[in-house]
DNA sequence: TTGAAAGCGCTAACAC
DNA sequence: GTGTTAGCGCTTTCAA
């Protein structure tokens, strides 16, 4: 034997110079495989196997298996799994902000699909400027999430590249992009936009509105609203059209002067678009504290169907999106990918409907 | 070179008896630290360093490793980091539901508050029975989070166990509760309702009525409700109580429909305290459509403050929470724990305020 | 069906 | 300040 001998029977070393100090204490940490293992008298990968594919072990060792797991409480460590399997089942989510009602229900289908498929979200919100969002971006491609779910939420051009760069896949939803990333799933905020002007100016409808927060989609919402409202042959198109824009996120209360603002910028206004169920809440009940009716005076039209639209006075004329679709579609696409099975079409336009109530 | 050479230079080996064959191939992945300290002719562990703790590395360095890590695009593997750290920076947040605002906003502040520290939030939803609610307890601790946030759940005596035997941080909120699990911040259910109930006796209503859910929080509202308003003297005492439960979550729809059963069971009734804005809107919407006056025939009040409560017609008067604070003081507490440091006091009243506008 | 070995990519501990 | 070593707890791969 060379120069300084090892010290350490158990542990490995090269053959070569190196003092090998004898155990380097880490932190203990709870239970693990191995000493479930030992108790129930199997091998590591037996006990993994058992709690993993159970049906490739025997009837014997998996009752052991049980047994040694029950009496000790053992849960596997996750983490450790995720870095020897490359697979984390955690998917990530951004959204722009939770407060806004409209993405809560995608958020919870996500949930509650990803749980019954055995993944976790992790949930981040962006809508802080695109330097937190591409810090944000970079702590989620950090944890090798299965799969990235952007909720209305368009990345700069650095944090497109970090995404695809990452390998990770992605469902943008929300929108149908041009160009998306990876998988899409969403729908046409211009068809809806031309849908609703579209059936506001059928009901004779000729000074209309448009009130939405101060982003990207509601713009593009507007751009095609405008549009469409004012194309056409004269006897079916709109005289004027007025686009007012509130900070996000929207409430009642921007609702409401957002009205004011409309009235005063475009007296007579007959009909409104909200981008929001809350925005149009707050147009309707400005409406009734100015005297104004809805809809004989000026009809409103709210967007996302929230739970209280159809219960509130008058209840709410509205574009409803099945946002639970949007959900379980987005993670069943990341689901089946991080499984390795082929999905098929990954762009999906999940449409939308216009809901008729009182107010239009 | 005794018997079968290493034919893998960089790999260690036991000294001893084993075949050691050639590289096993595992999936390549990207991107590791150990070719960014290549590519930087550094160690691994300074490029550790330069990413995790700056300070402790020379600017030569610091220089080197930015520039490769700036080239390749590198994002550190935070699932290894997890393991090897034994910190996750991961934090675990269960909420019956984020559908209902109540949990929207300390959800938002847990995520602002963790991000500015440099941690992510992983979002479960309980509620689905007592079987499920515990497998996904399962599922957290699996992840080893540095720590657990319990919004208005209250774990089963199995699930108790395992989260004390998980030895995570854990933080409830929400309710007072007795006997804490580990760390506590919320208010006080009983306290509410005496002060609701006080409040409207003594403006002299006297037929008081309790919309709530049918979960264990409105129920204990609901008791305290009705202790407080049936005690005193004959003179600053309600003559009758009414309790109506609808199915959680709350909907303006059930307020509405609560509102009538509730004057079913004790017509004239001139006050009433629901669980929920979201149920005080509904019951407000109802009172209208039936011709009674808010606040003069009857009074109502709200819980939680929510956006649309100043601004409805009539406004409401409601219980103002400060949910941003809970989510904020719970992210500290685990952080600072999980850092080492002393957090002092870790049982927090943050109290509530009755907000008094136009229905009460 | 079961087990042994190696290694996922990083950081704690220690030595220089 | 910087590098070396071992190992976090699991799963993949391969051999039996």
């Amino acid at each position: 034997m060379p120069p300084p001998s090892n010290k350490q029977p158990a542990a490995a070393g090269r053959s070569a110079p190196s003092p090998l100090p004898p155990r380097r204490g880490r932190v203990a940490g709870g239970i693990t495989l191995l000493e479930v293992a030992r108790l129930a008298g199997v091998s590591a990968m037996s006990v993994s196997r058992a709690l993993n594919a159970p049906e490739q072990v025997s009837a014997a060792i998996l009752a052991k298996v049980r047994a040694a797991v029950e009496s000790t409480g053992y849960v596997a460590n996750r983490v450790a799994g995720s870095l020897a399997s490359q697979r984390s089942r955690l998917v990530a989510a951004v959204v722009p902000s939770i407060a806004g009602p409209v993405f809560q229900e995608m958020v919870q289908s996500l949930i509650a699909e990803l749980a019954a498929r055995d993944h976790q979200l992790m949930l981040g919100q962006s809508g802080y400027g695109t330097q937190e969002e591409d810090a944000l971006l970079d702590a989620i491609i950090g944890r090798r999430p299965d799969g990235i779910v952007l909720g209305g939420v368009v990345p700069s051009a650095a944090g497109r590249r970090r995404l695809v760069a990452s390998g990770i896949p992605v469902v943008e939803t929300w929108d149908m992009v041009q160009d998306p990333i990876d998988m899409l799933v969403g729908f046409s905020h211009e068809a809806i936009a031309t849908a609703v002007a579209t059936f506001l100016i059928e009901r004779g409808r000729r000074r209309l509105g448009f009130i939405g927060g101060n982003h990207e989609r509601a713009a593009r919402r507007a751009g095609a609203f405008v549009d469409s409202a004012l194309r056409g042959p004269a006897r079916r198109r709109a005289v004027a059209v007025q686009v007012e824009t509130v900070v996000a996120p929207a409430t009642v209360r921007s609702g409401r002067q957002a009205l004011g603002e409309m009235l005063r910028h475009q007296p007579g206004t007959d009909a409104i678009f909200c981008s929001s169920d809350v925005l149009a809440l707050g147009v309707v009940t400005e409406a009734a504290a100015r005297g104004l009716r809805v809809p004989q005076d000026i009809a409103v039209v709210g967007f996302g169907d929230l739970d209280f639209a159809a219960d509130v006075s008058p209840s709410l004329t509205t574009v409803r999106i099945d946002s639970t679709r949007i959900g379980q579609l987005a993670a069943r696409f990341i689901v089946s990918r991080s499984e390795g099975l082929e999905v098929g079409e990954t762009k999906v336009d999940v449409g939308f409907s216009i809901v008729t109530r009182e107010s239009a």
